[in-house]
DNA sequence: CAATACATACCGTCAGTCGGTATTATAAGG
DNA sequence: CCTTATAATACCGACTGACGGTATGTATTG
């Protein structure tokens, strides 16, 4: 391939492809030979013109997934319509609500399945996501009087800790009695600690969304 | 070498230098060669007779790690002196006091740091402990009457989620002072769903083992 | 003599390197 | 302002060393 006049344009290529390939068959199975393949006469000293290693290619794949979700956190963190108790719901929920599709499931059931992208997540939800958007929303919630509790930082780390890794069908397999159970005690536990949120709605779509998974994992 | 006459020796050997090596350097930056290196004129051949691949070899140390463990997690959920609240009580300590020597906090640290070492163990914790020895040692205490609760299963994930992932000082960094404040948090949402567990003698020794290993991490 | 416990040479694949080339940006001189 | 020399950048593709794994052979045991 001819020298590209703006080379974002080139690593913007490389990204989105790394991207598709690292989901579709994981991190180690996938090679830069695939890349190159699937890139239409790119070469590898082009690739690593770009990007130093591999790993790097990795990270910078992370960092484009973190940016592209982090959009749809600020719009929720920031709407002035609700309050900080609507707005935690909001977060909650977006969990198993955006990705009704099937694709967009999938694609979180490759990357937990990663120990790779799996690690990243934890980490960035405890680096990211508890700090700038779960916490402030807590915040926000005590100061308008939606949401009482002395511990909003320990709050929000529990809360995602619980939604990521316990109620994750996609770490921990469990079966649809199973899943009403985990999710009604996670309600039950919520409210003794101050915070009544998981509603009958919020648990009914929640276990839809286990159930789908399941279905698709049993194809 | 020349052929031994016990070939579990051969099998003992290779997964002891396989494991040293694996907590040491990580899965992927430990070689087959490394282990014959390591190994004293084994061949390739050799490892390779007794196990059909790297991944074979990693999910026998793993085995061999668990089943260490659960030598010792037969002992406190068998113990006839203790009552359910107080095996409980163990089974948390037990996390953080054995490992009061610097060599297994390291050795922690290592597992803790490659993520398929992590996956392994939260699966393990899921799989195991959980099934096999924190739900039968709370359903104990309802029986005894120590512990009161609805929800014996969902208890231990929690309670082996928060415990393993949110509270890990390995996975998330943490200063002494936030340490502090996620600790009480946890044991007061204990004591919320029913299980005051957490008193200020565990506190205490949990922060001490969490500066100890800041410390270890500073050098 | 059959099964087992190894040894050794070898293979394909992979991440990464390196010397080279073509294109673009920069800047100096007319 | 336009040319031209020079430097920087974008990319190519053959190559390397290391890796996981295999095939074949050999000595030892049952």
């Amino acid at each position: 391939m001819s020298r590209n006049k703006y080379p974002e344009e080139t690593v913007k290529l490389i990204l989105e492809e790394a991207q598709k390939l690292f989901i579709e068959k994981g991190y180690d199975n996938t090679s830069i030979q695939d890349m190159i393949n699937h890139l239409g006469g790119l070469s590898k000293g082009a690739i690593y013109h770009h990007f130093k290693s591999k790993e790097e290619i990795f990270e910078a794949v992370c960092k484009k997934i973190g940016d592209e979700n982090i959009i749809y956190y600020n719009k929720m963190r920031d709407d002035k319509t609700q309050n900080g108790y609507e707005k935690l719901k909001t977060m909650i929920r977006s969990a198993y609500t955006n990705p009704n599709n099937d694709a967009v499931i999938a694609m979180m059931d490759k990357i937990m399945s990663d120990p790779k992208f799996l690690m990243n997540q934890i980490r960035e939800s405890y680096e990211v996501v508890v700090p700038y958007y779960i916490e402030p929303i807590i915040r926000e919630g005590i100061m308008d009087g939606s949401i009482q509790t002395d511990y909003p930082r320990e709050l929000s780390g529990v809360l995602i800790t619980l939604l990521n890794v316990w109620i994750n069908p996609m770490i921990h397999k469990t079966t649809t009695i199973e899943i009403r159970k985990k999710v009604e005690f996670l309600g039950f536990l919520l409210k003794s600690i101050g915070i009544d949120i998981l509603d009958e709605e919020i648990i009914v779509q929640y276990i839809k969304y286990c159930e789908r998974y399941n279905q698709l994992k049993q194809k």
